[in-house]
DNA sequence: GACCTCACTTGAACACGTTCAAAATCAAGC
DNA sequence: GCTTGATTTTGAACGTGTTCAAGTGAGGTC
């Protein structure tokens, strides 16, 4: 149970001989992974081609999985960098929300061969890499800030009380496609972007019609659910 | 790739020499895995508490975490037993899923310390603990079909079309509520129970929804979605 | 009874992730 | 240039899951 960021210092000391070993160390793993897989790879031949002991790859990263954070950070980041663009001159929601998924498909495409060990990985609540981790809270709130500028630039009108808690909600909705995505095998990973082309407009759809009347008791306790148990409360 | 079913082979000779190693195997681990947890449970001190070598043991199972099986095997056959009673006198839709996901629970409960480790496996697309691998048919059809005998049960209405995939969709609630509650640390597991609670009318109010007209056309395309997504084209 | 077969069992050996005490290097003050 | 303390680096050693060549023994065949 300790707190320390070892992993997020990266900004501390910024070309320190330190920091220059560190970054030796994460890229190499990095390109290893991407060549020969997660589990083929050994810290030992990660320290080795790095040119450092095993021990201070251990100096910096507190175990081998601490060095996958790299991965989910440079995702999320060219996700955020990359889906702005894309969104230009799109104006509804449903094309909106396809168009942030389509990317983020795009973005992780190389690397689905070790997504799976990757996800193995990050679906153990106890793992740092962890989606839901406290170490991943910056990378997650990057993505799910991506998904309010999905909303708020599209003509789709939501009910106040909603606003706040959908972005997390088509966060909610990638992190189902990126699993489906981890478990296809299709070519090209192609159902999994088809998967992403109709679900995109019945997500939006469903914003949409939140606004009925009928619908109202019903949307408002699903609101207050996820206000609950997801944003609140979350656990670990 | 091999595709033997080393472990589901459990009833080709019932009572040989061997299944009785198995079955003396099996359960020393389980009861060393909820006493002091997964990881903290080496395969050598399972040998040994179970009186046979740390070979032996590999003879029988192909790994550590081929015991986890065993788990859910254990599990889904429990819920499968226990829940029917529960159900009994219960009318309302809300009241039979609420009954079925609280038994879960209860199930599993004592299970939750490692149920961590349980869920990294389930996540690998790869691993045969999957719950949406081959090898765990048995075990996940048993519990869609309590679902199917939770929905029949009761007195709500449902469209026809959508009769044959809300067990389906029912089990996935379920799926989500164990998710859950695989990263609930509240004492005793309460926050989970609590969202079962919750959960339950709102998925049934959703089932009675279902038959709106102006929901239709989102309703009909959903039921699409699930069936091509998830039932007919699973992959792995 | 001798021989064979094959399910079952053994435990030493291996590869890996991880730890740690100690050494080497560096930075700063004097 | 020397001292001192912090930072960085080392590699042997540990505990773990897993493998495998070799062994055991109960039953069948001649």
């Amino acid at each position: 149970m300790s707190f320390e960021a070892e992993s997020s210092d990266a900004s501390a000391r910024p070309s320190s001989k330190g920091e220059r070993t560190r970054q030796r160390i994460i890229e190499t793993a990095l390109d290893m992974f991407a060549e020969r897989g997660y589990d083929k790879t050994t810290m030992r031949a990660i320290a080795a081609e790095a040119g450092v002991s095993v021990g201070n790859a251990y100096y910096y990263f507190k175990s081998k999985e601490h060095l996958i954070q790299g991965f989910y950070e440079q995702a999320t980041t060219r996700h955020a960098e990359l889906t702005p663009q894309l969104l230009e001159g799109k104006q509804t929601l449903a094309e909106r929300i396809e168009a942030a998924l389509l990317a983020w498909l795009d973005i992780a495409g190389p690397y689905h061969a070790f997504a799976g060990q990757f996800f193995r990985n990050a679906a153990d609540p106890a793992s740092p890499l962890s989606p839901f981790s406290e170490e991943s809270t910056e990378s997650r709130d990057r993505d799910i800030a991506l998904y309010r500028e999905v909303l708020e630039g599209s003509k789709t009108k939501v009910p106040a009380d909603m606003a706040d808690i959908l972005p997390e909600m088509l966060w909610l909705h990638q992190m189902v496609v990126v699993l489906y995505w981890v478990y296809d095998n299709s070519p090209g990973q192609e159902q999994s972007r088809e998967l992403a082309r109709r679900t995109a407009p019945l997500a939006a759809r469903v914003v949409a019609l939140s606004r009925l009347k009928i619908l109202r008791p019903l949307v408002k306790q699903g609101e207050e659910l996820v206000r609950d148990f997801l944003i609140t409360r979350r656990p670990a």
